[in-house]
DNA sequence: AGAAAGCACACAACCGGTTGCAGATCAGTT
DNA sequence: AACTGATCTGCAACCGGTTGTGTGCTTTCT
């Protein structure tokens, strides 16, 4: 604790300022019910005295915490994806965004498979509301739980079938074409795809891709399409592959761009030149994507946008409104690898 | 809210259980005054009823939030230092490490010029304590801070003259001279360095380099010795500067793999072979670091073992005990950047 | 002038757990 | 049978704000 005694109170201030306990209460909280001689006066002193009011007394009384949840979802099949700097980029500007409406951010580690987990955070008081950053693989849960919990934004991508709760993210369908158009138009014939198809937004990514490259007559050969080189399991064996097979494409479209580096590193290994031989394109625009050389080609997602989106969604839902579903417009980002 | 009705509190379950709300209370928590058997029947129906209690009620009763509040700290003339994985990477981290022991994670943006933020922080009482990473050069300002409230558990290096505040690290000074000490034995001559000096931190790891180098008989020239690259105004010159006297040098070492990456990409941009004319020596280790081409050689420092330190030092101020200061041991990773 | 309306403030209940203290029950002792 | 002590449980106060209700005083209107 503090080093200072006792904190003063509410209590304190009133008797300084010789008025009542609400009449300070409310004099802080601008109430119209106060006269403004008195609420100056109350703050005044309070200011001087340099009283914070007791929060939890506050969120206790108030039942809201003005705090939000913050969940990083992982699947168990891929490696920790706290650790891709997009998801710790974007769980940042969620708290500048939250920051801004004067609530807080609770960070919360968790691989929330069973999303009971989010459920006990709620009626736990902990916070408000739940943010949760990739609905990878979990969607289903996460559908199951906004039947009783519709405190959720998520951001991810809508599913066929739509979902019951907020949902943010950047249009990957869209993205996917910007990749798969800019590919083509750069006159590479034949593409290679790395990316974890079981997920809503890989899943659509991919879909625009194909969109993509198919408005210019070309087409993803199915085995040229590769799993996620994240999975904890095969990815090894993919990247393997995609390295022995480099003879058979003259470009790759990765999901990602944690997965571009990988792909550009393991063919920079052995000899590939990068664009010369081999486009590469990456998705996130994470900052080291201008850094790596070749710096990389990749489809930008707005990270403050889209902070900014999973807050609003989730305070319209606090204030009633129905859950939204929006998506960004993400954006080809030219550097040298493609 | 969550959209099923009144949630049950201690009040029903006591009337479930025909106990009053005091023995649900302890039963929950366990107390040994009371009875067996009437806690597993209390427990059993709090189960079945799927009680969970109200926490920003026992917040409020019992002055503990079981929160701790991170700050990102960032010094105004450097970019976003909350984009560097290293410092992302550290608070998952903590977040995992306090889940550990019963303790959540309130993210914090801001860059606490002044410390008094944090002060309000703990007056407000929205955590128990607070966990500053990168003390930057604010160490000043978190020492006065110090004086008032002792629940502080910083991440970064001793100053001269000592701290007031509990301190965890990483050895800088041994992790700079490991590098120096690779860089000589791998036979290189001239060493340049590329850092922000006015940290403490990073001066330890400049103070490392140059023992390492001293003891084979090299040193650094000062006219190699570089501002931090992710500098606002500077950082572009001196990337260029570093670019221009590449004749000069066949060894870099960077304060961090961040800036590590800039140098080596913009080397390679001009032809530089890496480490074939030029090797480059990072710090931190950040996953990238294992990806870019060539991968990066860098020291080691340990997030999980550093977020429990950090963690273990706050609980120890917590429960009264003094400030600590420690320092982990770094460990040179060799790949094929150097 | 008297009544009605309006304003500014105080009083006290309330939120839902936790905890000190008192009382009840029961076994063991003399 | 009466007493001591240990064990278990209930009562009620308490944490520090917020808010509905009530009251005294001033203003305004008939």
């Amino acid at each position: 604790m503090s080093k200072s005694n006792r904190d003063l109170q509410m209590a304190d201030i009133a008797a300084l300022a010789g008025v009542s306990k609400s009449t300070v209460s409310r004099a802080l909280a601008d109430s119209p019910l106060v006269n403004d001689k008195t609420k100056a006066l109350v703050r005044k002193i309070a200011k001087e005295k340099n009283y914070r009011f007791n929060s939890a007394a506050r969120n206790f009384r108030t039942k809201q915490t003005l705090t939000v949840a913050v969940i990083i979802a992982a699947a168990d099949d891929v490696e920790w994806t706290i650790s891709d700097p997009f998801f710790l980029e974007i769980t940042a500007a969620i708290a500048e965004a939250l920051d801004k409406r004067g609530h807080q951010l609770l960070l919360t580690r968790t691989r929330p498979q069973q999303a009971e987990w989010i459920e006990s955070f709620i009626r736990n008081r902990q916070a408000d509301g739940v943010i949760v950053i990739g609905q990878g693989s979990i969607h289903k849960e996460l559908n199951e739980l906004a039947k009783q919990f519709d405190v959720l934004s998520v951001w991810g991508a809508p599913v066929e079938g739509g979902q019951a709760y907020a949902l943010a993210g950047s249009n990957n369908l869209r993205g996917g074409r910007l990749a798969g158009e800019h590919i083509a138009q750069t006159g590479r014939k034949r593409v290679a795809f790395v990316g974890y198809q079981d997920h809503p937004e890989i899943a659509s990514r991919f879909a625009g891709v194909q969109q993509g490259l198919a408005k210019h007559q070309l087409s993803l050969e199915s085995k040229l399409v590769f799993g996620s080189l994240m999975d904890r399991t095969t990815g090894e064996q993919s990247l393997e592959q995609l390295v022995n097979r480099r003879a058979e494409y003259d470009a790759v479209i990765a999901a990602s761009d944690m997965q571009a580096f990988k792909v550009m590193s393991a063919l920079q290994s052995v000899g590939v030149d990068i664009p010369g031989d081999i486009a590469v394109i990456g998705y996130d625009d994470i900052p080291a994507a201008a850094i790596y050389h070749p710096t990389l080609t990749t489809i930008r997602q707005d990270r403050a946008a889209g902070a900014e989106l999973l807050v609003d969604n989730l305070l319209k839902v606090l204030n009633g409104k129905g859950p939204s579903c929006i998506e960004l417009e993400p954006e080809l980002v030219i550097r040298e690898s493609a």
